[in-house]
DNA sequence: CATACCGACTCAGAAAGATCGTC
DNA sequence: GGACGATCTTTCTGAGTCGGTAT
């Protein structure tokens, strides 16, 4: 088994499946690993500007001047408006200011000389020159070089977020109860190094101690810290484009590709469910098609008083479903990140039926499915595939409508078409998966703006194309400006450019607005499997840095020799 | 059994930073 | 041909999933 070929790149991707999950599954994950531990974050640097109280200067410690700084610095975030936010980072810093400090409100605090002081800071790093800013970045670079790579069984392997969190104020998502609370410095003692038993362990910042020291070869991080906000541990883990993280990341498309083998069982099951007797079944039946078909998360139970109130598919309650006569079903409700999922469902008769029966008698508050729960839903896909949960639908139907869409548009690529209008294509093909797993974004800043722009454009365009269809019919006696191509041959070739160029125009500027709200990049990352774009790439001739950045081509290498009718 | 708890991993959009295209 | 704004890419860290174990 040469997996080592003289080019020093590891192909993994060349031995079977089996041999790659045998690696994944075995208890140790690694025999040996050696690396440079992580790196800090540099100290608070005071700059001594006080924050006004009723108006009159007041001089803080350094401590409590650096939380008041990251208050500061997000004057102008929606965080400023949020009562939560206020409590929360109120609380924390009161605590700092002690007994009887001069402020005793956060109302009364003006802290627009320091937002100020921020701000002539950002401008002077923006103002060097780019010799300055070449040089930082250089030296920036030297110094963070050691930790960049770890040492897995010998190999070099890229290391994911080596730093270390800097402290702030937390910023949750939607209505986070813990929102604008202090996340303080992460200090070498809270964490704790998973290293080699054989390496010599990197040395702490002087003055300090580590918080532990493991040699625990069956987990995949160098390095965790608990988060104090949330309880919860942080990892310093591979990179996306390491070895062991691109075998799981292929594992997991092999996985979704295995589901094809039994989804039509699974379907003609939860059909059957639909109609059982134990409202259990009914439910499962009922949950499994949601994710099945509305590519639902599956919904984990959450805590309301430390987490912001969103749910999957086992956790709707009734108030988050509405039945809409004859044989739809509305959704709206709040997802993972507190993105909302708002869609009306054509269902079947029975799926209708079922979930009029769940609602009834119960309060809006209550649960829809009460009668199960993820872990029952995953024991129950279990029985149909080794590997499956609920997740995998989502690669699954993620991925194969990639593959079906691209398949059905692919008919209306033609040898002439520009790489633009190709990759144009592959993006519709895209946005039909984002729409499907809900990925949304903030509106661009400048999505008003630059609609405008393209109108502005479009408009130009078809007052010259007047201009030239004018000219055609009655060529003018004197030259008018801007001048016009002289032959009547040369003008109407010019009317079909310019006809071309405006449709060119209306399709991109349709593609801007549909693509508004709809983040393409979290599927085509996460949840397309890459041989499709890749295979695609290779049958209509657009480079694969067109779809797939720098980044993205790290993380799949196992994809780029695909053959061109790969079909997922 | 269920149920609570949590470790370790994947997936998420915003913000920062880099690059590109246009005037 | 270079300044500047739009757009693409990377970084950052929060928010999920899921399986195992303790109770």
């Amino acid at each position: 088994m040469d997996t080592k070929p003289d080019d020093g790149v590891y192909k993994w991707w060349a031995q079977s499946d089996d041999t790659i999950q045998s690696i994944l599954n075995s208890d140790q994950k690694w025999q040996t690993l050696k690396h440079n531990g992580v790196l800090f974050p540099p100290d608070y640097q005071p700059h001594s500007i006080p924050v006004y109280y009723d108006g009159k200067p007041v001089k803080l410690d350094p401590e409590q001047e650096e939380v008041a700084t990251m208050y500061a610095s997000m004057l102008e975030s929606d965080y400023i408006q949020k009562k939560q936010f206020n409590e929360n980072f109120w609380a924390a810093w009161k605590e700092l200011l002690g007994k009887n400090h001069t402020i005793k409100s956060l109302a009364k605090c003006d802290f627009s000389k320091i937002w100020e002081h921020l701000l002539t800071e950002k401008e002077t790093k923006l103002n060097r020159t780019s010799e300055e800013k070449k040089a930082e970045k250089e030296l920036k670079a030297k110094f963070e070089d050691a930790y960049k790579y770890a040492l897995v069984d010998g190999r070099k392997e890229k290391v994911q977020q080596f730093k270390i969190e800097p402290p702030g104020l937390f910023r949750g998502r939607g209505t986070h109860p813990k929102m604008g609370m202090l996340k303080k410095r992460i200090q070498p003692e809270d964490i704790t190094i998973n290293i080699g038993r054989l390496e010599d362990v990197p040395p702490p910042p002087t003055g300090h101690k580590w918080g532990g020291v493991v040699s625990n070869n069956t987990v995949l991080w160098v390095a965790a810290f608990k988060d104090a906000i949330n309880n919860k541990n942080k990892y310093v883990q591979f990179a996306s484009g390491s070895s062991m993280k691109a075998m799981n990341d292929y594992l997991k498309y092999q996985t979704a590709r295995s589901l094809k083998d039994c989804i039509e069982k699974i379907r003609e099951d939860y059909k059957q469910q639909w109609t059982e007797k134990q409202e259990s079944d009914r439910q499962l039946g009922v949950a499994i098609y949601f994710i099945d078909k509305l590519a639902l998360r599956v919904g984990n139970e959450k805590d309301d008083e430390e987490e912001a109130d969103t749910v999957g598919c086992c956790s709707l309650r009734v108030e988050h479903v509405s039945l809409v006569a004859p044989s739809s079903i509305k959704f709206d409700f709040l997802g993972k990140d507190s993105i909302r999922y708002e869609n009306t469902v054509e269902v079947e008769k029975e799926v209708y039926k079922c979930v009029k029966g769940f609602i009834e008698g119960k309060k809006k508050s209550d649960m829809l499915f009460h009668k199960i729960n993820p872990s029952k839903l995953n024991d129950h896909l279990k029985s149909y595939m080794e590997k499956l949960s609920a997740k995998v639908f989502r690669t699954y139907n993620a991925s194969i409508t990639l593959d079906r869409e691209l398949k059905k548009l692919e008919r209306e690529i033609t040898s002439d078409m520009s790489v633009a209008e190709k990759v144009s294509i592959f993006n519709s093909a895209n946005r039909q998966v984002a729409i499907l797993c809900n990925h949304q974004r903030a509106a661009p800043k400048t999505f008003d703006t630059s609609v405008e722009t393209m109108e502005k454009k479009i408009e130009d365009q078809e007052t010259y194309l007047e201009r030239l269809q004018q000219a055609l019919k009655e060529p003018p006696k004197k030259p008018t400006q801007p001048l016009l191509p002289k032959t009547p041959e040369s003008i109407s070739s010019k009317i079909e450019a310019i006809k071309k160029k405006i449709d060119d125009l209306k399709q991109e500027k349709k593609m801007k607005i549909e693509n508004k709200t709809v983040s393409l990049t979290t599927s085509r990352t996460n949840y397309c499997d890459p041989r499709i774009t890749i295979a695609w790439c290779k049958r209509t001739d657009v480079p694969v840095a067109k779809l797939f950045s720098k980044t993205l081509q790290d993380k799949f290498p196992w994809a780029l020799d695909c053959p061109n009718n790969y079909t997922f």
